[in-house]
RNA sequence: CGGGACGUGGCGCAGCUUGGUAGCGCGGUUGCUUUGGGAGCAAUAGGUCGCAGGUUCGAAUCCUGUCGUCCCGACCA
């Protein structure tokens, strides 16, 4: 019976998502399966998330580089576990220009193989080094179960690939970028994330390790919404990128690698998303104010557009602002509209404001309207609202993350609070796999990370009970 | 690949049980009245009922097959 309801539940929550995508235009499900067309207000978050990361790979010194979509097969054969993690999701091009290929080529699923092809050739010696690329690309992962944004067939991404002459500094960058992660997630995103490694269960197909951030959204489940992995030596090794060092001898480089996708639009709508439909963080929004103009007859119209008119190139310098003019919608329609579209301010002017030169600004995220604000410095009071609301819904899903986040040593107690809500669960374990798989199989959560800096103390296995100094992360995963 | 649901104007659905030649809401167009929280009235356009077979005098409706979508599971960012 309580299965039945959560099972009603879940697919309600599942429901709520696609129509808030779907309503919000931000995308559309397109004829192929599993593909998805990301609609111009969708874009245009994307576009927005892009510059923000884009900027801040580049002042870790990274550049920007291009690598093919298409992957020789063999390639993809060169590294054992890579190829055995991805082999099974990939699509294949088999035929070309009308005839069978010599040798199918492998859409990516990741770009690994093509690009430390390409570090071979470029790396000859330890002052080509380090090497820090990054490109803007789309992949593709023929998935069994696709949503939108957050596992489509394909999606667009960035993926950072660096090589280096010691291990230390490979870890090092590993770690940095992590961080970099992080920061993204919780002042632009306004997203808390923790940070820390997956277990081996969760690596990556032919990491070492794999580090990530993990995100708790509004139902109580986990989102991880990016990873930085550690790779070792294993793709210089497959791959044979080799340097002379300082020293005269020849060795291998170090590596790693990093990425977030458009799966960080998934974790905004349901990291904020409410009832309405999205909320977004000011410094992501396409539209940070959007202004209604209120009207019944044509002199009042003429007024109240000019007015607006006014405000729109005063706040024009200042953030991103639209106007919304459109004639077949009455202001209430507008409302609702940009509401579920999760513009952080709403400005509304009728012909009472005009005449006593103020404006109403209503909140997205608090659902408060403030009356009869000054034209007058109007601008000033737009960005520090803007950055309120920035922060203000930062803290919320902070309260949510603490609020939902238990602390739990018996497994008993573990499966009675999944039963009851999804939520991030810290344990104790063992540090075995089977545990892990034990644990999944059971109740379907996963071990999201081992998070940093967290002390080791003594307890018993939230499993087997055995002896564990180890606490993690438990939750049911996107 | 398993389990469930569903394919009918642009979108959302009814009609199917009990076969008789397709209807509702939203949206579109035109006009008038409206506009401070999803406007009203009137007129108007728009559909070989996913596809292919079959049963029948007659199929959206019954049968068989097939394709696709969504939700739930196994795989995954």
């Amino acid at each position: 019976m309580e299965e039945e309801e959560d099972k009603g539940k879940d697919a309600e929550r599942a429901r709520w998502y696609t129509d808030v995508v779907i309503q919000a235009e931000l995308a559309d499900y397109s004829p192929v399966k599993g593909c998805m067309v990301i609609r111009p207000y969708g874009y245009a978050l994307w576009e927005n998330i892009q510059r923000a990361l884009d900027q801040m790979i580049k002042d870790l010194g990274h550049v920007n580089a291009y690598f093919p979509m298409l992957i020789p097969e063999s390639f993809m054969t060169k590294e054992k576990e890579h190829v055995e993690g991805f082999a099974p999701e990939c699509a294949v091009v088999t035929h070309g220009g009308g005839k069978k290929l010599d040798e199918p080529l492998f859409v990516r699923p990741t770009s690994e193989t093509i690009i430390n092809h390409m570090f071979a050739k470029w790396v000859q010696s330890w002052r080509d080094l380090p090497l820090l690329i990054n490109q803007w690309a789309n992949v593709v992962r023929w998935e069994m179960r696709t949503r939108l944004f957050l596992r489509t067939t394909e999606f667009l991404w960035q993926e950072g690939h660096t090589a280096h002459a010691t291990e230390q500094e490979a870890e090092e960058e590993a770690r940095r970028m992590l961080e970099m992660y992080k920061d993204f997630a919780e002042n632009w995103m306004a997203l808390p994330v923790l940070t820390g490694e997956k277990t081996a269960a969760e690596r990556f197909a032919g990491a070492v390790r794999t580090y990530c951030i993990e995100g708790l959204m509004r139902d109580g489940k986990a989102l991880q919404a990016g990873t930085s992995h550690f790779l070792g030596q294993n793709f210089a090794k497959a791959f044979d990128i080799q340097f002379q060092s300082a020293g005269g001898g020849l060795e291998h480089v170090w590596q790693t690698s990093w990425g977030v996708s458009t799966r960080l639009i998934g974790a905004l709508i349901m990291g904020h998303g409410d009832e309405k439909g999205l909320v977004l963080p000011p410094k992501l929004a396409p539209y940070q104010v959007v202004i209604v103009p209120i009207y019944k007859k044509d002199d009042e119209k003429a007024v109240v557009t000019e007015y607006c008119r006014k405000l729109v190139s005063m706040l024009k310098p200042l953030v991103r602002v639209h106007f919304d003019e459109r004639e077949q919608y009455t202001p209430g329609w507008k409302f609702n509209h940009w509401e579920q579209k999760g513009v952080p301010l709403r400005i509304n002017i009728g012909p009472r404001d005009v005449a006593a030169n103020v404006v109403e600004i209503a909140r997205r995220d608090t659902g408060d309207k403030l009356r009869g604000v000054s034209e007058h410095g109007l601008d000033a009071e737009v960005v520090k609202l803007l950055d309120i609301i920035q922060k203000n819904i930062y803290d919320k899903a902070l309260a949510f993350r603490t609020e939902n986040t238990k602390q739990i040593a018996d497994f008993d107690g573990f499966k009675k609070q999944l039963d009851t809500a999804n939520c991030f669960i810290e344990s104790h374990w063992c540090e075995s796999a089977k545990c892990e798989a034990s644990i999944k199989e059971e109740t379907k959560a996963t071990i999201r990370c081992i998070p940093f800096d967290w002390e080791k103390t003594p307890g018993k296995c939230i499993y087997c009970k055995g002896d564990a100094t180890t606490r993690v992360v438990f939750a049911r995963a996107y």
